[in-house]
DNA sequence: AAAGTATGGCCCC
DNA sequence: TGGGGCCCCTACTT
């Protein structure tokens, strides 16, 4: 096994060219297994599948149908009598179930691209019960339902001279911001497993490393389309963290589920470990130990990391040798889900974990229990990240649907100055999602983060690339492509370029900005598409999808026919917001 | 083509 | 405080 290269296949999207993907062969490996993502959306049948099977269900079945087919679910089969009197009362099983609920009278689950809700589940968007996510306030409307924050900063002169400051640079330097929102290239199924983190490189302009499921280490320059290599060794599984050595860009250090850490030469493959909390090997899981959270101080030439009990230790990465006592930074037992050092001061250190809590640290006198701060959550906090430049904001990601954003590390952090609610769910089958900070954006306020629940694009059910403004919760843009079907937890921005990496299952893809070339080609193209009557749209749904149009911008425009309008905010924010008394 | 499965948090006892 | 069972938009493979 060393190090081995292997080479999936890599597929282009060419400028324009008829708008359809190019797919490479990258080189031919045993398993030529194109499988050409497809399908998705073949249930456009809708209505009457299970109509079809019960013998002569009456149409209307809501109003009676609840009441009388649930006790006749949970009783033998004798309970059937009052309905219709006929024999074979067991056959009412086959109404109509829900399949959350169990309970007959509706059905959950996609119709067509429009998932329907069970209406006795609190709302999978905002967690409120009363409503489902079709009606959810914060999908609806944006800042609707809003309620202020309880008071952010208690105003410190400081604060107020910060305030101005920022606020000075912001309408003065703010560059104009470009979304990259064009699918430029992918590379499907590089990974066996589904990807878990992504890294540019800091100085290789184009090459994009990736980790997956499996601990497989991915190299891939993007732009020389074919120059990929893998490497299977460094870790054995779930590779959750990735960091390139200030020092000397051609050393990775990775952190695994296996409970190591390991430094690899980019170039060799060849590695070493650093740490192995699992030195006794696998004696069940109550003692595996995993890591998750890791981070580089590179003044000290330190390492930091965190593994799934709640304890935080220190490397030094020149002698690879631990530094001191393991310190308890999160509830005994608890995973730490990330780590982050602040930007401009190192060694102020941002923890957060499955306790709900997300913590600052000052690293010089760390004991157990001694936070600076305790940032409390609603549930399991995915990650937690300064902000890139001043390092005065904090953004976390919570699986209860919010993202939470403080805005000034030095004022009143009792409750943050936002929660946007955004649909970034748990799922077990899925990478945690995190909210990211774009590193280009100086004034600190846009995030990227995948979206869990679908929306109906023209059709088809797709998972958006969220940008989202964190000071007033507005959604800046969503990303969607029509051949990516699949949720893409993954996200991470270029530190130079308007570049975005995604990771979407076992997929990795790049998007760039649109050029103006296609900008106002596309405007021209939706012209003559409005005099052209209704060609964009009918065509959907079998797998490959009709790119014409990808942008969701554009989508419907001639619109009327298509029931599917979206309703596109899928968040809102809370607190800062005016209105509400 | 339906069924199975890998998996993590959390709820309840 | 620990373990068993449950689980709402998965992405596959059989």
């Amino acid at each position: 096994m060393g190090p081995t290269t292997r080479a999936q296949f890599v597929y282009n999207r060419r400028r324009r060219r008829g708008g359809r993907h190019v797919v490479e062969d990258g080189s031919d490996d045993e398993e030529q297994r194109v499988d050409s993502s497809s399908s998705s959306s073949e249930d456009e049948g809708d209505e009457e599948e299970a109509e079809a099977s019960g013998e002569e269900v009456d149409e209307e079945e809501e109003e009676e149908e609840t009441v009388a087919a649930e006790p006749a679910a949970k009783l033998p089969p004798a309970a059937g009598e009052k309905r219709g009197g006929k024999k074979g009362p067991i056959t009412i099983s086959l109404k109509k179930v829900c399949k959350v609920c169990k309970r007959t009278g509706h059905e959950a689950g996609f119709k067509g691209a429009v998932y329907i809700d069970c209406p006795m589940k609190p709302c999978f968007l905002c967690k409120m019960p009363g409503h489902t996510t079709l009606t959810c306030p914060h999908r609806v409307a944006m800042e609707h339902g809003v309620i202020p924050a309880p008071r952010m900063n208690t105003n410190t002169s400081l604060d107020y001279v910060f305030q101005s400051q920022v606020k000075g640079k912001i309408s003065m330097v703010k560059p104009k911001f470009l979304i990259p929102n064009q699918l430029e290239c992918g590379n499907i199924k590089f990974h066996q497993r589904r990807v878990t983190c992504l890294e540019f490189h800091p100085t290789k302009n184009n090459v994009l490393l990736s980790g997956d499921k499996k601990g497989l280490l991915g190299i891939w320059d993007y732009v020389k389309l074919h120059e990929k290599i893998t490497y299977d060794s460094v870790h054995s599984c779930i590779l959750n963290c990735m960091k390139i050595d200030a020092t000397n860009d051609g050393l990775l250090y990775t952190a695994s589920s296996d409970g190591t850490i390991s430094c690899t030469d980019l170039d060799t493959g060849i590695g070493s470990s650093l740490l192995n909390l699992n030195p006794n090997g696998w004696n069940g899981p109550s003692s595996w130990r995993m890591i998750y959270g890791m981070e580089l101080n590179t003044d000290k030439g330190l390492l930091l990391v965190a593994d799934n009990f709640g304890f935080l230790y220190f490397l030094d990465k020149r002698s690879k040798t631990r530094i001191g006592h393991p310190v308890l930074i999160h509830k005994k037992g608890s995973k730490v889900t990330s780590l982050h050092c602040n930007p401009a001061q190192p060694e102020v250190l941002l923890s957060s974990g499955n306790d709900h809590y997300a913590r600052i640290w000052d690293t010089r006198k760390l004991e157990a229990n001694s936070p600076l701060v305790g940032l409390a959550h609603g549930r399991v906090v995915n990650s937690g990240y300064f902000s890139p430049q001043s390092g005065n904001k904090i953004l976390t990601t919570c699986q209860d649907n919010r993202i939470r954003v403080w805005d000034y590390i030095f004022g009143d952090l009792q409750s943050p100055s936002r929660e946007i609610v955004h649909s970034h769910d748990f799922n077990r089958h899925l990478t945690p999602f995190k909210a990211e900070w774009d590193p280009k954006d100086y004034t600190e306020t846009v995030a990227v983060i995948g979206r869990y629940i679908s929306e109906n694009y023209n059709g088809v059910a797709l998972h958006p690339i969220d940008f989202i403004d964190t000071s007033s919760g507005k959604l800046l843009a969503e990303v969607t492509d029509p051949d990516i079907t699949t949720i893409s937890p993954v996200n991470k921005l270029h530190p130079q370029d308007d570049v975005l990496a995604t990771g979407s299952s076992r997929s990795i893809f790049i998007w760039k900005p649109k050029t103006e070339d296609e900008l106002t080609e596309e405007r021209t193209k939706q012209k003559s598409r409005e005099f052209v009557y209704g060609s964009g749209s009918q065509k959907k749904s079998n797998g490959k999808h009709d790119n014409s149009s990808d942008d969701d911008t554009d989508g419907d425009s001639g619109g009327k026919n298509k029931k599917a309008k979206k309703t596109r905010f899928t968040h809102t924010v809370k607190g800062k917001g005016k209105s509400k008394a």
